[in-house]
RNA sequence: GGGACGUUAGCUCAGUCGGUUCAGAGCGCUUGCUUCACACGCAAGAGGUCGACAGUUCGAAUCUGUCACGCCCCA
């Protein structure tokens, strides 16, 4: 049967996925075996596959495979993220799509509506990784909402409030106008933007005199309770004691002092809006400010505002300055550059707004996933994120780990009056303890209203390696005891703090341990212009449709070969293109070898026989190689071995030397190994390209219905014959040199060409002659102890080749190689015999240096006599 | 403003303990080849003052310092 000479993936890896499924090679129970687990980093559950999840899947999968193919009982568990925010804001916009505004529904109602978008859109993405190849446990598919997790959220919740470490307090948070929610300070985006600075006049009570201050926010004006000017600035000395008047709203407010103010910023006088302003915050609580909050939740103007009441803060900032200007307040307007906050969800610019939140102490809790990561039992890759992860751990803030959304896990706090609340896993444990702590027996469920806000998804996902045991709820559960802690856990740098610094603080304060060994933070994928691959953008690819064009194993490949560990990785099509190259390049060995006829009756040639003890050994080093590169985590390095394995040495040098003539049959001995090694590379190979390599082995050998490559034992790291490849790279130079010839004199390979030699102090190897003679279609070598006439000559370590060309030699050409050749080997001497005339060098240097100076003189020096005999042959020749 | 990381070939990156003919890889590029597995290929090549300067050393891409530039984190 004719095979085609293009590699047609397609068809192959739909055929397998459902091939792996069927035999469920993906499932996991706990046994006697060695576990090796990751659990992956939750994509968003409406969310869709983009080329972030692409590599990061793609290292899990190749981890997962490789684990699993060296007898390890691999367990991958695949899940999504509730993600509160973005989720409820897509529903949030479907419903205003329909003219439903969320205001006008229920919790219940909207939460139906959540649930039933969760279910359609839910799980896309899951379905997209099948295509890539991911070998996750499906049966183990989990949700940060579903029943089990939620459980595990509340209980958390209530165990660390009744420890201490949560609390409800007024604090300035970042605050999304258009999510109307609180967000973490990570969560927020700060950006250089164009921007105006207003100075304004401040009338000055009792004088006719005024003070100017400079602001970026005008609208804000309308809060102040303060002008205030740094205590050491002389300028505004005799304004001691005295009130200023706050224009627009005439309130009169103390003019008072403080170090926060920087006397070269504006004017040097600063208004204080405490209920704005982090800083300002800070200095009303020392001065004792009242606080006074011009804006709705909404970011609109409150009423307490006194003026331009429900009109939006941008607006705002446009009348207000009409007003200033209309009441001769206002000084001047400059162009300024300022750092603005905007939300990470909605890219709304962040308010800073007092509200009362829920926090959680961070400074104790957090100590032994400092200390974990610090001493090593937490390992980062690459290392360098070590002091980034020390410097935010050792001044972390309190989480606020309230949002004021619906969708996610509601806080269990039920209140009994406007103020006191008890917490408590559901309604009925909290009666109990509402009447226990207000005394008042007659309490009912009717008289307790749960807090409105829900939890940070993160404060779900933190859970997440302990919840995927089921953790929390069972402490027993044997597969909390098989699979935890972790192994590897592969995500990107941006979410070290959000997610992975709060996984290791849970897993010491809910197992006493670590969650994982490794974190692996892979680099960002950007495109060509180092620019963020976004949908906003349109820069991004449509992965299932690169997967479409270059299949799931190049796609795999490419994503894989440009990704050192925490580099960013930019994306170009040329990527994919070489992966699917690759997988071309596997298809037509393998057509080859398919296509020989095996005779028993023939005998292993000599060539052929050195070969594939050669191609052993190469095996032996590659796969030592690989090992030590996946040990590092230097994931596209190991696969850079693996692509030249099987590229240069197993298909350029191997197949070159051992491939009979065409339509010629094999020996049976040659056949074999070469079998034999195509099966080990195959299965090197697999954890990276998995669809390829199954469809290949099982055909290169006859398989039963029930095997497969995926479950097929990875070759292990044995001792090679480090001599015999260190001969053949010998023997890899001298065929290039020749062929080297052959290109220079425009000799085509099937014309046969002698080759005569003459050792320097060196004697010649023999064992890979048949090789050489092979490979460079020879009719015959001879040892020479003179240079022949009319030959090209070159020289490899101290032996010289001659190859007799009759009189297509260019002889002037040739003496000026040889005296180029002969500067530079006389130059080099002259280095070494200075190194060696160096006294301090003598004494100083280890002896093997030593020893290793003096066989470079040695050699340079053989190699300038042959050099030097060659040039005065060649000029009898003349 | 404070801190971290980085700067090596046209591009993306390796380079371990300072010491081998050490300056590497992939892609790209050049030349030749429709050779019988593969042109999604093969073969042979070209290409770098290792950001700059100073220092330590017998010896520096590698160690130290200063500067320049880039990027990230924090404020």
């Amino acid at each position: 049967m004719e095979i085609q000479s293009k590699y047609e993936p397609g068809k192959a890896e739909s055929k397998w996925y459902d091939y792996w499924m069927k035999h469920g090679f993906f499932r996991s129970t706990p046994d006697e075996r060695e576990p090796y687990t990751i659990v992956i980093p939750p994509p968003n559950v409406t969310g869709v596959l983009h080329m972030g999840h692409m590599l990061n899947n793609t290292i899990q999968d190749v981890l997962v495979r490789r684990a699993r193919m060296q007898g390890k009982n691999a367990c991958w568990v695949p899940g999504t993220d509730h993600a509160s925010i973005a989720t409820e804001a897509k529903v949030v916009a479907k419903l205003k799509s329909e003219g439903i505004e969320k205001k006008d529904l229920t919790r219940e109602a909207f939460l139906d509506v959540a649930w039933e978008w969760t279910h359609k859109h839910g799980g896309i993405i899951l379905e997209q990784l099948k295509k890539l190849g991911a070998s996750c446990d499906w049966d183990r598919t989990l949700f940060t909402m579903d029943d089990k997790r939620s459980e595990s959220v509340i209980k958390v919740f209530v165990d660390l409030y009744n420890k201490g470490l949560i609390y409800r307090g007024v604090r300035m948070v970042n605050w999304d106008p258009q999510a109307m929610t609180a967000v973490s300070d990570e969560e927020v985006n700060y950006t250089e933007e164009k921007s105006k600075l207003y100075y304004v006049r401040y009338k000055i009570v009792g004088e006719d005199d005024y003070i100017m201050v400079a602001t970026t926010r005008p609208e804000t004006i309308l809060g102040d309770t303060a002008v205030c000017a740094n205590p050491a600035d002389e300028r505004y000395q005799r304004l001691r004691g005295k009130k200023v008047i706050v224009p627009m709203v005439n309130r009169e407010v103390p003019f008072i002092f403080d170090d926060y103010v920087d006397m070269e910023f504006g004017t040097g006088c600063l208004k204080i809006t405490p209920a704005h302003d982090i800083n300002d915050y800070e200095i009303g609580m020392r001065h004792n400010l009242p606080s006074i909050d011009v804006f709705n939740p909404n970011g609109t103007i409150s009423d307490d505002a006194g003026m331009f009441a429900g009109t939006d803060r941008f607006a705002a900032r446009e009348l207000a300055e009409k007003e200033l200007r209309r009441t001769g307040n206002l000084e001047k307007v400059v162009a300024y550059n300022n750092k603005i906050g905007r939300s990470e969800r909605t890219n709304s610019p962040i308010e800073p707004r007092l509200s009362v939140q829920w926090f959680l102490k961070m400074k104790d809790i957090s100590k032994p996933a400092l200390d974990a990561v610090m001493n090593g039992e937490v390992h980062l890759h690459p290392s360098k994120f070590k002091n980034l992860y020390r410097h935010w751990m050792e001044n972390v803030h309190d989480w606020c780990i309230s949002r004021q959304l619906w969708w996610g896990h509601q806080i269990p706090a039920w209140y009994y009056s406007a103020n006191e609340f008890v917490v408590a896993e559901d309604i009925d444990r909290a009666l109990i303890l509402a009447r226990e702590k207000s005394g008042n027996l007659s309490l009912t469920k009717n008289d307790l209203r749960q807090d409105e806000d829900v939890l940070d998804t993160w404060f779900s996902s933190w859970l997440w390696p302990i919840t995927c045991f089921d953790g929390i709820n069972n402490p027993d559960s044997p597969d909390l005891k098989y699979y935890y802690p972790t192994n590897d856990l592969i995500t990107a740098p941006e979410i070290l703090f959000f997610w992975v610094a709060r996984m290791i603080i849970a897993g010491y304060e809910y197992q006493g341990k670590k969650p994982f060994s490794n974190v692996y933070l892979t680099g960002l994928v950007r495109d060509q212009q180092r620019r963020k691959m976004s949908k906003s953008l349109g820069n991004s690819p449509e992965p299932l449709d690169l997967i479409a064009k270059y299949g799931a194993d190049g796609v795999r490949v490419g994503m894989m070969l440009c990704s050192p560990a925490g580099n960013d990785l930019l994306y170009d099509d040329s990527l994919p293109e070489q992966g699917r190259n690759f997988a071309n390049k596997i298809w037509n060995a393998f057509r080859l070898v398919k296509s020989w006829k095996v005779d028993d009756s023939i005998s292993q040639p000599e060539s052929s026989a050195v070969a594939v003890k050669w191609m052993n050994e190469v095996l032996k080093r590659s796969v030592a190689e690989i090992d030590s590169n996946f040990r590092r985590f230097r994931i596209s390095e190991a696969l850079m071995n693996t692509y030249k394995l099987f590229r240069d040495e197993f298909s350029s040098w191997y197949l070159e030397i051992i491939k009979p003539e065409y339509r010629k049959p094999v020996d049976r001995a040659t056949y074999e190994a070469t079998v034999a090694v195509f099966d080990s590379l195959l299965r090197i190979i697999h954890p990276f390209m998995p669809f390829i390599t199954e469809e290949i082995w099982q055909v290169l050998s006859e398989r039963r219905d029930g095997e497969s490559i995926m479950i097929s034992a990875m070759p292990k790291a044995k001792k090679y014959d480090r001599e015999l490849t260190a001969r053949f790279e010998t023997v890899m130079e001298t065929v290039t040199a020749i062929r080297s010839v052959r290109n220079e004199k425009q000799i085509p390979n099937r014309e046969q060409i002698c080759l005569l030699i003459r050792t320097g102090s060196d004697s010649f190897d023999s064992l890979f002659l048949p090789v050489i003679i092979r490979l460079c279609n020879l009719s015959e070598v001879g040892f020479v102890s003179e240079k022949p006439a009319n030959s090209a000559s070159f020289m490899i370590n101290t032996t010289e080749y001659y190859i007799p060309m009759g009189n297509m030699i260019d002889v002037e050409a040739e003496k000026a190689r040889i005296l180029t050749e002969l500067d530079y080997q006389k130059g080099f001497l002259e280095t070494v015999m200075n190194k060696l005339g160096n006294g301090r060098f003598v004494q100083n240097a280890p002896p093997a240096i030593i020893e290793n100076e003096k066989k470079k003189k040695a050699d340079a020096e053989s190699r300038i006599k042959s050099l030097g005999e060659s040039l005065r042959e060649l000029e009898l020749e003349s």
